[in-house]
DNA sequence: GCCGTTTTCGGCCCGACTGTTTTCAGTCG
């Protein structure tokens, strides 16, 4: 049982509750949404706590009631309250809230007035003009735009793509005069796996002007709302862009509240009204008086917090850790010296070894690793034995002229469904660099795919686990094995779990970079590029690391040439 | 339904935008 299957029961629970919406609920529902989230936010499965003896009513949010549903859903996979619930409100009803702009009121009209159960029942009444009478002409038209948004993408979209989004949008931002400062906030500052929408926080000396000019963006699509606030826009694509008008007095208050998340949005709001306070997107303040709002530094300084880097802003412990002083010195990505996953022309990649080890050197790298893929991926043309020497010896050979540069000759070898590896150990055993991946069979029962691993893991001849859960971000789901005990495999192995920096892998995912270092296990950021330039896409992959509070020291591929070489010979 | 270094009762994060029961409820972030 995940966590975030019983943070699912509660959230359902809140949905129903408030679509029935009796009044003196407000703050019963509140409780249920607030586990849900303490819930999903834990770096530990829950299940795993309980087992080991832990009173789920320890956790914050968390009293006797909802630790005896904890219990319930652990032994019965659902809860009796959630059940009932149920019978009271047949149909789907809750998923209409996923469509923007209805809520619980809207979606309870929706039932009483129109007989709607679900999604399917909203789309017919919304396509022949049913919701009009009852909403207004408006909404009826706002409903079919969310239908068609919630149907189109389902929302998200990777990092890159969001990064390139703002560096776009910033060239047309720094060309408007009247803007003096600007910076995307949300999620993409805080550098997460996907993208929602953009939260843009602008700064104009004259704000009717510069949304003028704003608005003559060429990618806009549509103008979703324009305030004194905020502009909202939708970029052909689909994308939403909600810029955020700020006084440059405020513009710290601002742009810690659109950092988010909004869980510790709250939990810091929360610690400032315990010490007297109150904090807004204006600032903080103490009665009507204003105490700090110009930088994000003066508001921490002054709830008695040093600055925490939005990566960490979850609610995951980061304002405990922040208050005792034990935030992590988060790695950067200054601190990489070479990249341990790359592809060449010799199989799925389009840049010779010679061109790879030019970018790595441009790039201030000490050392590179060349792993081109075995056999079984044949759509990569993966090496077999014969082909992999050959291509070994070619990479040795590059390898050789260079002056204070140590080229790797690897492979990304992969661990078939018995767990058994494609290319013969002997071989595998001289090499200075194996990274072992999963790329077929994804399917499988937990305890085959632990097993698998394990076996893998164990074969003496790893030095790195590859994109450990080989998921696709949008497309495919992680493979379901026991963490746990892979992790501690590794550790007591000494072989290496990779945080995989493609951008539609980011895999490990940050709440397991977390786990992993806790059990001991030692790191490495990979860009697995298959051409010169996407070196740089190692970036994101420190952007994961940060996420999951990695320090330079637990990353292998910070260490210099010469330390890692000594990591090495000492780890097989 | 949860919680407590003023409390076991009486609170529970804060503000903007939209549409229109035109003074505020509903929704969103």
């Amino acid at each position: 049982m995940e966590n975030s299957q019983i943070a699912t029961v509660f959230a359902e629970i809140a949905d129903i509750l408030e679509i029935l919406g009796e009044q003196d609920n407000a703050f019963r529902i509140r409780s249920y949404r607030n586990a849900a989230r303490t819930i999903d936010a834990l770096p530990d499965r829950l299940a795993d706590l309980v087992a080991g003896g832990k009173d789920p009513a320890d956790l914050p949010g968390i009293g006797t009631s909802l630790a005896g549903k904890i219990h319930e859903i652990l032994r019965t996979g659902t809860c009796g309250k959630l059940k009932e619930l149920r019978r009271q409100l047949p149909g789907h009803l809750p998923e209409l809230l996923q469509v923007k702009g209805i809520g619980p009121q809207t979606c309870k009209r929706l039932h009483d007035k129109l007989g709607i159960k679900s999604l399917k029942d909203l789309k017919g009444a919304a396509e022949r003009g049913k919701i009009s009478a009852i909403l207004g002409e408006k909404a009826q038209q706002s409903i079919l735009k969310g239908l068609a948004t919630l149907e189109a993408v389902s929302g998200r979209i990777s990092i890159e793509k969001a990064t390139v989004a703002v560096a776009a949008l910033g060239r047309h931002l720094q060309a408007i005069a009247t803007i003096r400062r600007w910076e995307a906030a949300g999620s993409c500052r805080r550098r997460c796996e996907t993208i929602g929408d953009l939260d843009i926080l602008v700064d104009a000396s004259d704000r009717a002007k510069a949304a003028n000019d704003i608005l003559h963006y060429a990618p806009i699509e549509r103008i979703l709302a324009r305030g004194d606030e905020k502009v909202s826009v939708v970029l052909a694509g689909g994308l939403q862009v909600d810029f955020r008008f700020v006084k440059p007095d405020a513009y710290g208050a601002a742009l810690m509240y659109f950092t988010g998340s909004k869980a510790h949005n709250i939990r810091l709001r929360k610690r400032a009204q315990a010490a007297g306070f109150k904090l807004s997107e204006y600032g903080l303040f103490k009665g009507e008086k204003r105490v700090a709002s110009r930088s994000e530094k003066d508001i921490h300084k002054a709830l008695t917090l040093p600055w925490i880097p939005p990566e960490l802003r979850e609610d995951r412990g980061e304002v405990d850790a922040a208050a005792a002083g034990q935030l992590p010195a988060l790695i950067e990505r200054k601190d990489l010296r070479g990249d341990l996953h790359t592809h060449t022309n010799a199989t799925d990649g389009a840049s010779t070894i010679e061109q790879m080890v030019a970018a790595a050197r441009e790039r201030g790298y000490q050392y590179l690793a060349i792993t081109d893929h075995s056999k079984s991926v044949t759509v990569a043309h993966g090496l077999d034995e014969k082909a992999l020497r050959k291509h070994v010896g070619r990479i040795r050979k590059a390898g050789e002229g260079l002056k204070r540069f140590w080229l790797l000759a690897g492979v990304e070898v992969d661990i078939l469904r018995d767990g058994r590896l494609d290319i013969d150990t002997a071989l595998l055993a001289d090499l200075d660099w194996v990274v072992g991946s999963v790329h077929s069979v994804f399917e499988m029962p937990e305890d085959k795919m632990t097993e698998r691993l394990l076996r893998a893991v164990e074969s003496g001849v790893l030095d790195c686990i590859g994109h450990p859960f080989s998921r696709l971000l949008g497309q495919r789901g992680p493979l379901r094995f026991d963490v746990d005990r892979v992790f501690k495999a590794c550790a007591q192995a000494g072989v290496c779990l990779e945080i995989n920096a493609q951008p539609d892998r980011l895999d490990l995912p940050d709440v397991y970079c977390k786990r992993a270092r806790q059990m001991g296990v030692t790191l490495v950021i990979s860009s697995d590029s298959h051409k010169a330039t996407g070196l740089d896409l190692i970036d994101y992959g420190v952007g994961v690391a940060r996420r999951g509070w990695l320090e330079k020291k637990d990353v292998l591929n910070t260490r210099s040439a010469a330390e890692f070489r000594r990591y090495k010979k000492v780890s097989r």
